[in-house]
DNA sequence: CCGGCGCGTCAGGGTTCCGTCAAAGGCGTC
DNA sequence: GACGCCTTTGACGGAACCCTGACGCGCCGG
C-alpha cells in the first residue's frame, strides 16, 4: 500500500487530505509542524510527502532540504503564495511539485498519482540510511559521519557535498553535478570550490589526504565516492 | 547538455522558449505538431518534453501516450485550460507536470529543472546501463570500466570515445561521426586523434592490442565495437 | 618494383587541471 | 566592537592530459 505524509498545520486541510486519500487506500501520516514531519519521514519511510510550506516551526525549504538529505522520496508542496519566486525557492531545493491553495482535490490527486508512478519503478527507496566505509561511517539521516568511535564536526557545505557523493556512491559524479547540487543552480564552472572542500573533506575523513582511497579524483571529469 | 523537445504550434511561444532555453545551455529542438513531435522524439531522444496540448494534428493526450509507449522522459504540459479535468486526464496519461497558460518563464524553467533532476540518477534513459564483454565491463551510468576485477582509469577523451562506439554496438560508425561527437562540430578530418586514443583504449582494454578482437578497425570508414 | 595511402605506435612539449596554502570577506555571537 | 567560524578568492608548483610530428608497416595500384 502507498505510504503518503501530510505535512500541514491547517486542521481542516489535514482532515480533507486524510479522508479522500485514505478513501482511496492510501495510508496515512500526518504532522502539524517541521520537526514532528522530519521525525515521521525517517520513522515511515513514505512514499510520497505532500508539504505545506507555511508550517509554525521550520521554514518549508528547510523542510525539503532536511528530507533532501537522505532521501529521494517524491515532494508535493502547497502553499497560498503564488509568486513565481516561492515556487522556484522550492523546486530548486528539491521539491517535485508545487500547487497552490486553494486547490482542487482532483487535481491534487492526479499529481500525487504522477509523482508515485514515476518514482515506482527505480525500486527501493530503502537506498541506505548508513554508508559504511572501513575507515568511517555516514549516517543520511542524523547527519552524522563517526570516524574511529567519534563525531567528525562538519560545516554545512562540506556535508552537502559528502551527502551528494555518498548517495550516488560508486557513481562518477560531474563537477557541474556536484556545483549545482551544492552551490544551486546557477553555478556549474567554480572548479576551485570544489578543489577547496574536497581537501577538506579528505583531510578530515581519509587516513591518508593525500593519497584518498574514498574520494577519488577522475581529472576532467568529476569526483567519485568509493566505500 | 541537457536536450529539451518543444512541442508548440504558436510561433511566438516556441521562440520565447527556444531563446530562454539557450540562453540557459539547453539544446532545443522544437515540433509545431504532434506529428513531428513523436517522430523527432524517437531521433533524438530528449531528456525533457514540454509540450502544449491545443496541437493542430493529434490531441496532446495521445502525444502523451505515444511517448509513453517506449520511453519515461519526463514531460511537462502546457495548456490554456485550467480546468481540473484536462489535468487529471493528462497527468493520468503519463504527463510529469501540468502548467497552464500564461506562464511565468521563471517557474516553468524551475519545473523543468525538477523533472531532469529526478530523471537524471535513475541514469538509463537508453535500454542498458552496463555492457559486457568477455574481458572488461562498461559501465555508462556510473562511469566505470572494469577489467579482472580492476577498475580501468580512463581519460576525459578516452572514456568519450568509449562511450559513443559502446552506444552504436555492434554498429559501423564513421570517423567523422565518431570526430564530431568527441571534439565537437568543427572536427572531421583530423583522423590521426582517432588513431592515437583508439590505441590508447585498446591498451588498455585489448588483451591483445595488436590485434583487437572488440574495437575493430573498417579502412577507410571508421571503427566498430564488438561486445 | 616502387610510391602513395591509411593505419598503428611512440615520445616530447605546451596547456589545462588539480592539490595546497594563505588571506580576505561575511555573518552571527558574545 | 571584537571574536570565531565559515565561505570565497587568489596564487603557485606539480601532475595529468591533449595535441603534434615522426616513423614503420601493410596494402594497393601504377
Amino acid at each position: 500500500m502507498t505510504r503518503v505524509l501530510v505535512i500541514d498545520d491547517e486542521p481542516q486541510i489535514v482532515r480533507a487530505l486524510v479522508i479522500n486519500l485514505k478513501a482511496r487506500k492510501y495510508e496515512v501520516d500526518a504532522a502539524h509542524d517541521g520537526a514532528t514531519a522530519l521525525q515521521l519521514a525517517a520513522a515511515r519511510h513514505p512514499d510520497v510527502v505532500v508539504l505545506d510550506l507555511g508550517l509554525p516551526d521550520l521554514d518549508g525549504v528547510d523542510v525539503i532540504k532536511g528530507l533532501r538529505g537522505w532521501t529521494r522520496v517524491p515532494i508535493i508542496v502547497l502553499s497560498a503564495r503564488h509568486t513565481s519566486d516561492e515556487k522556484v525557492e522550492a523546486l530548486d531545493a528539491g521539491a517535485d511539485d508545487y500547487v497552490t491553495k486553494p486547490f482542487g482535490m482532483d487535481e491534487l490527486l492526479a499529481r500525487l498519482r504522477a509523482a508515485v508512478r514515476r518514482a515506482e519503478p527505480t525500486g527501493a527507496d530503502e537506498d541506505e540510511v548508513a554508508v559504511e566505509t572501513d575507515e568511517f561511517t555516514v549516517d543520511l539521516a542524523a547527519k552524522k559521519v563517526n570516524r574511529a568511535g567519534r563525531d567528525v564536526r562538519l560545516t554545512p557545505t562540506e556535508w552537502h557535498l559528502l551527502e551528494v557523493l555518498v548517495r550516488n556512491s560508486g557513481r562518477l559524479v560531474s563537477q557541474k553535478q556536484l556545483l549545482q547540487e551544492v552551490w544551486g543552480p546557477s553555478y556549474g564552472t567554480e572548479t576551485n570550490y570544489l578543489r577547496v572542500y574536497m581537501a577538506q573533506l579528505r583531510r578530515k575523513l581519509e587516513s591518508d589526504p593525500s593519497h584518498p582511497k574514498h574520494f577519488v579524483t577522475e581529472p576532467g571529469m568529476g569526483y567519485r565516492f568509493e566505500r
